[in-house]
DNA sequence: TTGGATGCAAATACTTTGCACACGG
DNA sequence: CCGTGTGCAAAGTATTTGCATCCAA
């Protein structure tokens, strides 16, 4: 909450209620479950109100995405044969949103022991190495230029 | 594409030029850019087809989604102090797409080569676990029921 | 010939934006 | 009081679907 003063951002109900219930759902909820949770509380909030304080929230730090990347569905080819398909990891740019392949033994190795999973039948481990590639480096110490980070969407 | 024949998909023009664009493409495109790439040579293709091909290709193993979970946010409480925000990895069922927090040590250890991350300045290594969770595969072995992965859509 | 595939347009789903009014600091 | 937040409606973007026609098998 001084969290949230010192960013500039005012501590309303509707923001209280959003922040409190992702807290609580020990699952990841969608923005329209968070919505519908909410709104057993606050019966006018708005879809469009949980949006905005995400983000809001997102940008002051209390809440993270589960999924970089989820704007727009990205594929590759896989067949099984061709190598192509080998299973292989994911640089990811969290600036531009930019994905390079990462192939590394070591990480396909990997192995998650049976206890931890819950009862899933694993079919892959994949890693994800979040950061900043060097284009954006470059641009966000940059000579001169603006600051904001590259959108792709 | 004998594959394709063993699954009764037809060998079109359309399908080759997409599965050959996405087996070029050293990135990860997303529909879109496949539309963009494949009408060069096929000036009226339809992003429709795009869609439905790369859909056809992931049933049939020959393509793969980077992303699963793209459809839709996520999110998780994430403040520093709290434990809530302490870096964590994800057990994602590939039929239900429930989400599933996995915290082990192990995993969080995990460092990648300053070789390998292509001069990434790396913020975090995220493992995502993907499998069938203990309900899809009840479901899925059950014991008469529809076969039919729920879709959470 | 026939069932699957294509292209178009319309429909749907998710998310963002503009704006008038309300409210926290 | 001032600036941010809210709710609504409209716009935007991503993806799916219906359907008439076309083409591979």
């Amino acid at each position: 909450m001084a969290l949230l003063r010192a960013r500039g951002l005012a501590v309303t109900e509707q923001r209280l209620a959003i922040f409190a219930a992702l807290a609580a759902s020990r699952d990841h909820p969608t923005a329209e479950q968070l919505f519908l949770a909410v709104r057993e509380k606050l019966p006018n909030l708005s879809l469009a109100t949980v949006y905005k304080n995400l983000e809001a929230l997102r940008a002051a730090g209390a809440v993270s995405d589960v999924n970089t990347l989820h704007e727009q569905g990205r594929y590759e080819a896989a067949l099984p044969g061709t190598g192509a398909g080998r299973p292989h990891h994911h640089l990811v740019c969290v600036s531009c949103k930019k994905v390079i392949d990462l192939h590394d033994a070591r990480l396909d190795a990997l192995r998650v022991s049976p206890q931890e999973t819950q009862g899933f039948e694993v079919r892959a481990v994949r890693v994800q190495v979040e950061g900043i590639c060097p284009a954006c480096r470059a641009r966000a110490k940059g000579p001169s230029g603006s600051r904001k980070p590259v959108s792709r969407r």
